[in-house]
DNA sequence: AATACGCTGTGTCCCACGACACATTTTTTT
DNA sequence: AAAAAAATGTGTCGTGGGACACAGCGTATT
């Protein structure tokens, strides 16, 4: 979109090995390693709406976003997109099917123009193999997705709707909102209309419209386009939390 | 309660390697490591309502139960308990913490008489560094976890309660139900009563009961005491599909 | 400029499900 | 066996939120 800046496609080797050192998964490598890492990623750049791999395909690559942004989504059987995820500059991603084999469970879209460092799923596993410190940090970063993961999958059903969508908002606030003032207000632009929204938190368009509007009369929220401005972020966390199925009945909030 | 037997407590060791061979992490390694490995584990025996650890302590053991049923729950800050997971025979737990060295996120109690082998983390971990295959496999097992749980934290939302509980109840059967007619009936003791159901799918205890009640007037199962027979599995499958969200405009059903 | 299509706002109706209130049954304790 | 506690069954009422219908709007297309 706004993006016109060249893409970095020729960093030097203590540049990439210096980018490497800022991923999780790779920070704890010896130099030797990272370096046998670099040449066994291949730069790889794709324009803006390029797909990466669809959900159900065999491929088996794993992928190193450089530079941009990347969009996972899924389509649930009745055709509606859900679930999403945005990968940017560091992340790490389609590691799943290298490590399994099993067929891709989403579809990677590149949201902007961008770089990726793409690597084969062999090559990977390979490195995996001979460097223990690698496959330990990689046990660790799936630990940690999978405690994420599973707390979230714990905790949806005692939401109702609107807990949810405010659960949603202020995740992918953490995960990609721009901070305007800290601890208070943050601009989070997704790309995701109101369609998409209700897809998410399982809801009907509708019911989320007449939501973000009620917030936005409350003052807490902005969207607009779908762009949303959070005006008061330790509310709407209030709120979410005062959704939590039982706890309805404590708190004496008027509003 | 209905098990009287002796639990094993003196298996010889080519035993013990038989039955490592039948636990997914293990199965690809060789003689040698799965001696090593016996000999770290250590049984413990241990009685219904024992509780193994605490959600939020530090304990980094890890376990694999060898005769038994434990369950994994945690509490809500409202303090409702929220049932995560039951392990039987050949299920390992408590690896997150062992691996990653976070407090516990959950509390695992023992439902039955049961005995399980106690890892430390530390020396799990070092089994990991030395055999990079188990660390490999270890890989592949969070992966399918991951993939596991993130397609139900993605369908949970799109459920109403009767879908989740469906949803719920076949995924148990699939891991616990015993087979009476295969692809048809199935019994299924999970020890959870109608308030730990109700936890489980963010439902009131009130409505799991009327829609326990009424599938056991459609005659799709039987509910007495914790135990649920189902009579109709793929009614039951259909039932649940039907209640997604967006299905409901297709197949003309009536019943 | 005109038609069209995708997104967003809002009203109206209605049912799935939560809240509360008890009755009844089963299990546990003494 | 009696008493207490836990779990289950059922009625009544209120509401969150889904279904449907249609009215702006904005921005692509011709």
């Amino acid at each position: 979109m706004g993006l016109d800046m060249k893409l970095p496609t020729r960093d030097t080797q203590t540049e990439n090995i210096k980018f490497l050192k800022t991923i999780r998964l790779f920070k704890n490598l010896a130099d030797s390693a990272l370096i046998s890492l670099a040449t066994d990623f291949s730069p790889c750049e794709c324009a803006k709406g390029d797909i990466l791999f669809w959900q159900g395909d065999t491929s088996a690559d794993l992928y190193l976003v450089r530079q941009g942004k990347v969009r996972i989504y899924k389509m649930s059987p009745s055709g509606r997109e859900t679930s999403i995820n945005i990968f940017s500059t560091g992340d790490i991603f389609g590691e799943f099917s290298a490590i399994d084999r099993q067929p891709r469970s989403a579809t990677a879209l590149a949201l902007t123009r961008c770089l990726v460092w793409r690597m084969s799923g062999d090559v990977f596993v390979h490195h995996l193999r001979t460097m223990s410190d690698l496959s330990l940090e990689l046990n660790r970063v799936l630990v940690s997705k999978l405690r994420w993961t599973s707390e979230f999958a714990e905790t949806v059903a005692q939401y109702d709707a609107a807990g949810r969508l405010l659960h949603i908002l202020l995740l992918y606030n953490q995960q990609f909102g721009e901070v305007l003032e800290a601890g208070k207000s943050y601009r989070l632009e997704l790309g995701l209309n109101q369609d998409d929204l209700a897809s998410l938190v399982g809801a009907r368009r509708e019911w989320v419209n007449r939501l973000l509007q009620s917030w936005q009369r409350q003052g807490w929220i902005e969207y607009k386009g779908g762009k949303i401005v959070i005006h008061d972020i330790s509310r709407m966390m209030q709120e979410r939390d005062h959704r939590l199925d039982g706890d309805l009945l404590e708190s004496p909030t008027e509003d």
